[in-house]
DNA sequence: AATATATATCGACTTTTTCCGATATACCAA
DNA sequence: TTGGTATATCGGAAAAAGTCGATATATATT
């Protein structure tokens, strides 16, 4: 995980809210029916008001910073979170920021 | 605190560096005697290899994110770690983001 | 194969950030 | 009060990020 990549991403106010959405799920999507693999990008942009091209590049800018994952299934990319990267975050600013 | 402010205030690699020497300032400043009340502009410009300017504008920018704090003494200004900020941040981290 | 839908990528334009040199301000010492 | 040193602020050029519309790609359906 590189440091700069994960606040440069967190550096803008889009990408948090999405990254808030993406935890509560259901809350956020009631559209979209099941939550394991994530949510499709269409559900996102939709909800963002930003047009399919920047909400597409922002997921990618959040999954190179390791804070999200996705899953393509047939026609649609599903993002989740990854928890695992937001712990390891919290340990590197203790430690080495 | 501003979750925007602090993350934009940690997407430089100088500002990182920076908020990393001022953790062990004996350490990496070691020509300034008396640390109490932190690091002088002038040092840290020596050691990033950056203008006097951009140095002091980094550091009102990491002031302003509440990440340091500044004390007046004569023409110097030195600059400390705050950190609560860093605490705070990682709570933040794992309950608003 | 042709069409439709979801997502990704590209090119362009605008806004923000980076970083500098020059200048201003604050304080100190003679 | 004059000059010296430390820091802050200003204005600008270059690089990066934000954001869009258009286009490409991948998959599904008929």
């Amino acid at each position: 995980m590189n440091h700069l990549d994960v606040f440069k991403a967190l550096s803008n106010k889009a990408r948090l809210q999405i990254l808030q959405w993406l935890k509560d799920p259901e809350v956020h999507f009631p559209d979209q029916p099941g939550f394991e693999s994530g949510v499709c990008v269409g559900q996102i942009q939709q909800k963002a008001g930003l047009t399919q091209s920047t909400v597409s590049e922002y997921l990618s800018i959040l999954q190179r910073a390791g804070l999200i994952e996705s899953t393509r299934v047939g026609q649609w990319t599903y993002y989740r979170r990854n928890e695992k990267a937001f712990l390891e975050l919290t340990q590197i600013i203790q430690k080495d920021l």
